[in-house]
DNA sequence: ATTCAGGCTTTTG
DNA sequence: GCAAAAGCCTGAA
């Protein structure tokens, strides 16, 4: 997936606006005041402890449906004094997708909460099930 | 403005 | 299991 040569998504976004005011019936959450990361802030910031979140459900719940790339990109911009869970995010493959010194943190602040690890990969049973 | 790459996901083969 | 392709967004070069 990560792949270099990857560039074909011009830009077929025609019409990004969509909010002509504060009022949006039909739909789902007339509520989207916030910006779409302090919503993402908020959904990972209820992460129990001792249960992880990938980042797809994590940006469904936010409302944000294929944004899991944002929610990535937003949590790696967290202050170091965020209080947010944010080592409680991880892939769809139940793996840590950090690297380097984050994901040895990531790991051991989720084995400190009880977090089965098998391998690199983490026991189904803690994921978080809403 | 265009391209590249990144804490992703999902479907196919 | 892994590789490739396609999708969706953002920030930096």
């Amino acid at each position: 997936m990560g792949v270099k040569k990857n560039n074909k998504n011009q830009k077929p976004n025609e019409a990004t606006s969509h909010r002509p005011s504060c009022y949006q019936s039909g739909g789902e959450d007339p509520a989207s005041q916030p910006s779409p990361e302090a919503r993402i802030w908020q959904v990972v910031a209820m992460i129990p402890k001792g249960k992880v979140a990938s980042y797809g459900q994590v940006a469904r719940l936010a409302g944000l449906p294929n944004q899991a790339r944002r929610v990535g990109r937003t949590l790696s911009r967290l202050p170091h004094d965020s209080k947010l869970p944010w080592h409680r995010v991880v892939n769809a493959g139940l793996r840590i997708s950090l690297t380097g010194s984050a994901h040895a943190q990531a790991r051991a602040r989720l084995e400190q909460e009880r977090v089965e690890f098998i391998g690199e990969r983490i026991a189904p049973g803690c994921r978080w099930a809403p």
